[in-house]
DNA sequence: CATGAATGAGCCTTCATTCAT
DNA sequence: TATGAATGAAGGCTCATTCAT
């Protein structure tokens, strides 16, 4: 039994030795620099190892996009708990998805590589549904908060829109302009100076535009949201730190 | 003269069929999959004959890329055009993105290979100059219709907001919905059943919130829109059909 | 008559041309990266016209060695010539090698292209006679200059070697010696200082060795030499302007 | 440990094999002929399987000249012992270098080629390493016995040359008799009927020249070396077989 | 289980030469 | 005669995956 453990840690170990290894590459030079090769010689094991840990590239990929959403999870979790109004814990959580962004750049690119179809099309159906579920759980955790607030009243009934549909408008305004921002070369050529700023605006014209209790204007509400990122980003680096 | 433009003629049209080869090939299984000797094989000319019109298969993404935002461009002037108010014609476009993203699937998905890391390194500058170009127009297109409508009163100043930077929340929601939609398999299982119609809900209360004239209840604003898709997809369609 | 004739003379200045623009790439980038599309690019003709011309890129290194080794026979011609002793003017082609090296290395190097089997069994017949040609002239206006000694009691009879075997010990050496300085990355750190006066020392003793008159001590030959260098250097720069 | 030697053996005999393949086709067709494909499909191997042992066909050939040098060096070594004169240990190498360009013609052309800038340029800094300590290393052997019979009087002083330049003339004469015989390709119509012959002669000329003792005239001296030669060519042919 | 050599299809690219215009 | 697009064989190299040890 004790025997069995020990190999057991012994081989969580060796997974995540590879995937340590394998998440720079990726980040600096793509998929396509990500090589079983490379990986192996980076590492104290051989080649035919990593492939009893990951039966091909992909699926490491995969595994790395899991932890990512974990730790996306995590700080979510974080961001929604209190006893604050739903509307400042929904802002928390958008302050936790810049963070997101911006302190977890690596977690974040990879989430990126994980929509890309080859990826999705050769690993297995086993690590498919754990990024679902990962996908599902910071899903909730946003659709809890809509459905607490139509519940107290904050916001006004949803006619056509579901909770999650309510959450996917926010989820898509903050991810859009997340890979505007990245893959588009010269924003500021475009006219666009500041994205991050101009995202903020959005969202609270947005939920202003809900009627979600308590409406702010634009100057209320930057301001809420820069004490919001100086009283919560110490308590995201501290997750990030435990997430290994 | 007249021996010249013919041949002229012949190239291009060669290019054409190069990229006409070349598209299917992208759309249906990706980047890797597209590969010179594919291309060569589906045609009656030979590997070295392309690389005669494209110094490498980047090239071809990106001048696909190039007709794909041409398209759209051509689009968005359909739909900013005519006298009606400028929200109207920001309603119109964003039809206009609706239509490209469903009726242009493959002019949609070239633009998303287009933000590959991969391609933008290897291609040329004049390409990629021509690209901004086009990134730009479409740009300015709606840009033209915020500063219309603060300079008419319609919406009230945007304090801390550039028009572009109005723009670019659009931008992101609009794009946002539409990669996600592509790349999470399942947002219904996600509780997302009708995305396009979030989005427009979305769009809808965001442009309220921005206090934008005239302020439409949803009821009103899912008719409208429906009212303008049944009006401008047949405009749509023969811009489409002209556009090769 | 006039019309054949200009057209003659525009075929030999393209012709030119294009050995003009060949040269440059030969000398720099070597054999592979002579290509026929960069010297059409290098002009104002197109690649089909360069095979009007040549038959093939081999051919064009063979007409460039020629040229260098009609070079190297006016040098020699007007190194050979004079009143002088025969040995001072033997040292005189001497110190002409050792200008064709210094001072036409492009010429040198095009000799040496030439030697490569590759060039050799690639190019016509007609050529390889000019070139076999050249090479005789050569090596007669250093043998003419051995039979003189041989004949006035300059040179001791030779028992077991013809004139021109003679010529061929000091071809060796001079030739040696150039392809191991060119080739050797650092003969330097073999202990070889100063190869040029290492080797006209060589060439002292060793017409000393045959007893050719008049017999020179090692500084009086060294001081000799640089004599004849400053002397006809001018002549030998002034060979190489008028040989285009 | 057995394990391990065993695996190595058989990659060591691999490289051999590769070698043994190559080298025939390097000498027979040139660098050009030299292909990773032929290479291949001439032994039971794969493509891949060759570049696990050879990153590219430079270093194919820079293996091979290593080879070749060291074979070079042997003869270098077994020439120049004994108790005889330094003169006569000298001559011997000369003969060790007629056996070596005469009966070893691949190990002679394989160091031609290993001259090659190409070569030179994309193959890895540690064989280049190795090439130039065994160029040294045949140097030193000459240099060993210049210096020693400087030291025994039997050369007088050497007023500007290093004994390493003293062996730079004798290398450059040799080295360039055996190019020139090599790749031009009728010595013979040029009036040189016997080069080897006239090359033992002109040794014998330099050396008196520099008074190197014991001074002996031609035609001792070509008896001498066919001694020489009748003694010498036995080990040689031993040491080659040896060398694989 | 770990190893890592072997595989071999496949990729991108080059270029000497041809030939229709 | 000039042109230059087309050709297509060939080259160098990569790498995911297998499998004997």
């Amino acid at each position: 039994m004790v025997e069995i453990t020990r190999k057991q840690r012994e081989i969580q170990q060796r997974t995540q030795e590879i995937l340590r290894v394998a998440k720079p590459i990726l980040i600096a030079e793509g998929l396509q620099a990500l090589t079983m090769d490379r990986v192996a010689s980076h590492m104290q094991y051989a080649k035919g190892t990593i492939y009893n840990h990951f039966p091909n590239k992909e699926e490491i990929v995969l595994e790395l996009a899991i932890e990512a959403m974990k730790l996306r999870h995590k700080l979510f979790d974080a961001a929604a708990s209190g006893d604050r109004p739903a509307r400042m814990r929904l802002m928390t959580i958008g302050v936790a998805c810049e963070f997101y962004t911006q302190r977890c750049p690596e977690e974040f690119q990879v989430e990126q590589w994980m929509r890309n179809a080859n990826i999705w099309d050769k690993s297995s159906s086993e690590r498919q549904v754990i990024i679902r579920q990962c996908e599902a759980g910071c899903m909730q955790v946003v659709a809890r908060l809509v459905r607490e607030s139509l519940e107290q009243g904050d916001l006004p009934a949803l006619d056509h829109l579901s909770p999650e549909e309510m959450v996917f408008g926010l989820w898509a305004i903050t991810f859009g302009s997340q890979i505007l921002t990245a893959s588009s070369p010269s924003l500021e050529a475009l006219g666009v100076f500041d994205p991050i700023r101009a995202i903020r605006i959005h969202c609270c014209r947005l939920l202003n535009g809900f009627g979600w209790q308590p409406i702010l204007d634009e100057h209320q509400y930057l301001n809420l949201v820069e004490n919001i990122a100086a009283e919560y980003f110490p308590l995201f680096e501290q997750i990030q730190r435990e997430h290994r």
